[in-house]
DNA sequence: TAGTGGTCTAGACCACACT
DNA sequence: GTGTGGTCTAGACCACTAT
């Protein structure tokens, strides 16, 4: 292994080689801080770094007047990229505006949901998401309404969902919430993917709050069947 | 605020809201760690240790040489917690175990994605999840077979998929990705699920390595369309 | 050259868990 | 009480960035 490594993040390394070698099991405590300085020739301090990078990675738990513990790594905690959002064929998307208008039907069910006044505004912004040369998803984003806070063109066609709420809003968005479900298309849903009505797809929406739990805007994606699929993995850990 | 605090988790607390009242904006950079030193009376060690709680909540971004800048919080990174998967009214599900059996057919697609020999057996656990009185998803798992490794009638019914891959295999798993997809139920699947064939469902597929990247199992759940869906929020961060 | 974060020391005192 | 991790100090030297 690379000399260059810091002692700390050496002494992480080879835990992490025992906890996956099966070394350590599920449960086992490690040796003790004083003991791992002692075994690396380094001080308190230095061997509690490595520590936090074991605790980080979520491979060993700490117990105050305990000792430190192995367990195996949360493989039930997933992670979801929307960055790089994924085609079934792998590849990035194009976007293209189809429209942004303003909207003020409080009967509008996201209306309600942005807690807004009767007489508030909200934005409507809605994309079509192309991999290759076929629609793969609509995209709709409700905002609310500020004076003065102008959205601009490259945003509005390149920006993703937290990003243009975040230019757009004065509150900083802080919490992003997505859930995800199934349902059919409507004709002129299927009309604008390019299918047949009443094909299944997938409905993926998220709601962006404010520090105050304010939300501050909504997006909600119809996905093609064949065309789009979610990636999770578990965390990667930077050991 | 409580004065029980740690003096660093106060500091990173403070800056905290700084960035969440948009006192800090994306792109500035904090005081530097001697700054901070004397701000509180504290070594720097000390602010070292809040600055790392803010890495790690991804609020700062910390350059060698340079200093440390806000970053507004990655909402584009969701994580989903499969433990406590989600039944459409938010209830916790049953599980009610259908099959065990040993499967040798080659030509199977999961056999062939487990990277097994010809002569190798694979256990197939086949379960129902109930939310309420109604069948919310059939799900199914597919693990290489080893002798000497009982699966328990208790791990079969209530253990989640991770959780029943490292007490049946040999090698500790360290990763799990999924890929969440749609599709519509066959027959069978409608039958199982109390519905209509050819219904849209949410299919999520998992599979579970190794540290050495062999697939352990495979895991896919077929998914009723109004009785299931996934929930994933954005890092809360311990501050 | 000056300023910044990264690594590391050799101590100290405290809070908590066990017995 | 002993053993453990949690907090904190007052330094040191290094590596990188900028000017």
């Amino acid at each position: 292994m690379r000399k260059l490594m810091p002692v700390y993040y050496r002494l992480a390394y080879d835990i992490k080689l025992d906890i996956e070698s099966g070394k350590l099991k599920q449960g086992d405590m490690i040796p003790t801080e004083e003991q791992l300085g002692e075994l690396y020739g380094i001080s308190r301090m230095t061997v509690r770094q490595g520590i936090a990078l074991l605790t980080e990675a979520g491979l060993i738990e700490t117990v105050k007047g305990k000792g430190s513990f192995v367990q195996l790594p949360k493989l039930n905690q997933l992670i979801i990229n929307l960055r790089n959002a994924s085609a079934s064929d792998g590849g990035p998307f194009r976007y293209k505006l189809l429209s942004v208008r303003m909207v003020h039907d409080n009967s509008n069910s996201y209306f309600q949901q942005l807690g807004l006044a009767p007489a508030d505004k909200v934005i409507l912004l809605r994309r079509l998401l192309y991999s290759g040369d076929m629609p793969s998803a609509i995209e709709e984003k409700y905002m609310r309404y500020l004076r003065g806070k102008p959205l601009l063109e490259t945003q509005l066609e390149y920006a993703d969902f937290p990003e243009v709420v975040a230019k757009h809003q004065d509150s900083v968005p802080v919490r992003n919430e997505m859930v995800v479900s199934v349902d059919t298309l409507s004709p002129e849903q299927a009309d604008l993917l390019e299918t047949e009505p009443h094909q299944p797809a997938m409905v993926i929406k998220q709601v962006i709050y404010s520090k105050d739990d304010v939300p501050l805007g909504i997006s909600r994606m119809v996905c093609h069947k064949d065309r789009f699929h979610l990636n999770a993995t578990s965390f990667p850990g930077k050991l």
